[in-house]
RNA sequence: GGCUCCGUGGCGCAAUUGUAUAGCGCAUCAGAUUUCGGCUCUGAGGGUUGGGGGUUAGAAUCCCUCCGGGGUCACCA
């Protein structure tokens, strides 16, 4: 309608106006809900253009907008914005609209080019935490939403399996595993933990003895023990030290951080890690072994946790598969003289005229770096799809850095492409007590969380729940859903970009802006449609100011998913889905729907009820969230 | 310090392609509905949108500046 508007306004602008005016100076909004009308244009830029009071320039409009279309009934002016209002008839055909469209608001599907969407990722070290949750929630319903508006999009990861962070976790198992009775070392299955939980112990075993050592190492310096250290290291040390003498504070703390990371240097611990990264990129035997056999174990442990979450992927890349990719671009761009050599043999890009630093390519014993793989993964990943219309990286804001210069980086080894992707980077998420930290302990985990929601939706819907003639099975299933609903929607409905807070009790409330509410109004509304029965047709039902209300909601769905698309963000679509429910609320407490005597009301009540709770479904589906009929 | 993101009632958030009296949830108070201390709904109180300046008919939104916070500036990923 805005645009049939629109569209007649500056074709005929000429003739109506006497000057030609410019279809981005016509803008509508929503109505405020004070005023009375359905949707208003804005006239102060044509009160300017012909020199009259806002008034006067919009009743003129009024009148020609009035005339041209039957579907506007009327208008009225207020303080120069001029609001319509649509006629019963119209408001009727969009409710037959919007009813016999079942996929309304979703566009046809692979209508429109291939998009890659990256999320999760994780370090294969760590075991997933809530951070990773929003990372999850984010990549899968953006990968949703850009199907919804007609995309073909192929959900992918890149398995992050290689480098000096997984030797050692590798090295620590070896040397710090306690064996069995049998004389074997800790494993998934003698030990019954999760493989990932049981992999990240040896992670924290590293960082905790590799410290250990590294303060050894400064102790013996402390007291002039420099034996077996090179006479840079000794230089340094001494530099770092007799610079702390008179300073305040915090440049003392800077340089101990200096003089701790000299000595982690010169640990024994760090040396056997690069060793072993370099015996695995030779391909050694041994060390390939024992790499598959604990990165087997992380995957099955992901695996499950990937499972809980409802989240999956069509196409996994693994870093160990790309990084030689992409160490023959570092080659290429050694070629073609983007990039330059150090003396120790490193590959480095100058980026100081696009005002950022020199970034780190390749290292000085040839092994790849984070870089490398991505470039490597980036070009792997053009080759699969050709057609590629867009990628997404969903990864946190703490690497903005990271990908400006990935694609600037891709540009400058002359791949055009590099303007189709796009960083989707998201906020962290804090907790009440502050920030997550590993050190202190204060990580959230994310099997454990998603536990714990499911437990408590157990409890609540226990209670008050209408779950009479359910199954065990079934039961579990709905407590599921609740509690993964609401852990869902929770992370989801803050705009992604943005930092945000979780707060644990919140998390499983059941009222207010939380996705239970939304899954509640939609099994009321289906039990609702259950006990209605059969219904006939609605065209001689009264369609009243209640009704338009609600039909205004619907009609912007089809904007809303369009809206989420360009901006990547779940959150309008979240957002709308309680807009929705609150105006369904207002309306199911204003207005009879079964008692109603007249029986085409009657039915046109129950369908309109019906198309909320198709459109509260399909909203939620494009957050991940289910919609239970009965809860 | 350089670069970058952010600052909205007590708390958590929305509105950021400029536009009407800055919305919503939680919490607080008063009511309605209800078999129900549940669910839902209605209403009330609570804001100089971090401070200051500028552009505009109009600024939470754009520009400048100051203050406060996060991230980043690794031969970690």
């Amino acid at each position: 309608m805005e645009n049939k508007i629109k569209q007649l306004l500056v074709s005929k602008a000429v003739e109506f106006f006497g000057t030609t005016i410019e279809e981005k100076s016509i803008q509508f909004q929503v109505t405020r809900k004070e005023f009375e009308g359905d949707f208003t244009l804005v006239v102060f830029p044509f009160a300017k253009l012909w020199k009259m009071s806002p008034q006067d320039a919009a009743n003129r409009m009024g009148e020609i907008v009035l005339n041209a279309f039957e579907e506007i009934e009327s208008y009225n002016v207020i303080q120069g914005f001029l609001n319509l209002c649509l006629s019963n008839a119209y408001w009727k055909s969009v409710l037959t609209e919007i009813d016999k469209d079942t996929h309304f608001g979703i566009a046809t599907p692979d209508s429109k080019g291939t998009v890659l969407v990256e999320y999760s990722s994780p370090n294969t070290n760590k075991p997933l935490h809530l951070g990773h949750l929003r990372n999850n929630f984010l990549g899968y319903s953006v990968a949703e939403i850009l199907k919804a508006n007609g995309h073909k999009v192929v959900k992918t990861q890149i398995i992050n399996d290689r480098g000096i962070h997984i030797c050692k976790s590798m090295l620590a198992w070896e040397r710090f595993s306690p064996l069995n009775e049998n004389g074997e070392r800790e494993t998934p299955e003698n030990t019954g933990l999760k493989g990932d939980k049981l992999v990240g112990r040896y992670y924290v075993a590293f960082d905790k003895y590799f410290n250990e050592e590294a303060k050894s190492i400064i102790a013996k310096w402390v007291q002039g023990d420099f034996e077996g250290f090179s006479e840079h290291v000794i230089n340094e040390y001494k530099k770092f030290s007799l610079a702390k003498e008179g300073k305040d504070e915090k440049a003392q703390a800077d340089l101990d951080a200096k003089i701790k990371d000299l000595a982690k240097n010169e640990t024994s611990l760090l040396r056997d890690a690069k060793e072993m990264l370099v015996k695995w990129e030779a391909r050694d035997p041994q060390t390939y072994l024992l790499w598959s056999t604990m990165n087997g174990w992380v995957y099955e442990g992901f695996a499950t946790t990937y499972e809980a979450m409802g989240v999956n992927f069509d196409r996994l890349y693994y870093e160990s598969e790309t990084y030689l990719l992409g160490k023959e671009l570092v080659t290429e761009g050694l070629d073609k003289g983007v990039f330059f050599k150090k003396e120790d043999g490193s590959v480095w890009v100058d980026l100081t005229a696009d005002g950022m630093d020199e970034k780190l390519l390749l290292r000085g014993d040839g092994t790849a770096v984070y870089m490398t793989q991505d470039l490597g993964t980036a070009l792997d990943r053009k080759k699969d799809f050709p057609d590629l219309e867009g990628v997404v990286y969903t990864v946190g804001n703490e690497q903005d850095y990271h990908f400006k210069v990935l694609f600037l980086v891709l540009k400058k080894l002359g791949y055009a492409w590099a303007d189709k992707c796009y960083h989707l980077s998201y906020g962290m998420v804090d907790l009440p007590s502050g920030k997550m930290k590993s050190r202190e302990g204060t990580v959230v985990d994310a099997d454990d969380l998603m536990n714990e929601v499911v437990q408590s939706a157990k409890e609540m819907t226990s209670e008050r729940g209408h779950l009479e003639g359910m199954s065990e099975d079934e039961k579990e299933n709905l407590f599921r859903q609740i509690g993964m609903g609401g852990l869902k929607y929770y992370l989801l409905k803050v705009d992604p970009k943005k930092r945000m807070m979780f707060n644990p009790e919140e998390s499983i409330e059941l009222n207010g802006n939380t996705g239970p509410f939304i899954q509640y109004a939609h099994a009321r509304i289906n039990s609702l449609l259950l006990k209605a029965g059969e219904m006939n047709s609605f065209e001689s039902g009264v369609l009243g100011s209640d009704e338009k209300e609600i039909l205004r909601v619907l009609a912007q769905y089809t904007n809303v998913i369009k809206e989420a698309g360009k901006e990547y963000s779940p959150a309008l679509l979240a957002n709308y889905a309680f807009e929705l429910v609150k105006a369904f609320n207002h309306y199911y407490q204003a207005v009879p729907i079964l008692i109603e005597k007249d029986l085409a009301t009657r039915d046109l009540r129950l369908v309109l009820s019906k198309n909320v709770s198709k459109v509260i479904a399909s909203a939620l589906s494009l957050l991940g969230i289910q919609a239970p009929l009965k809860m």
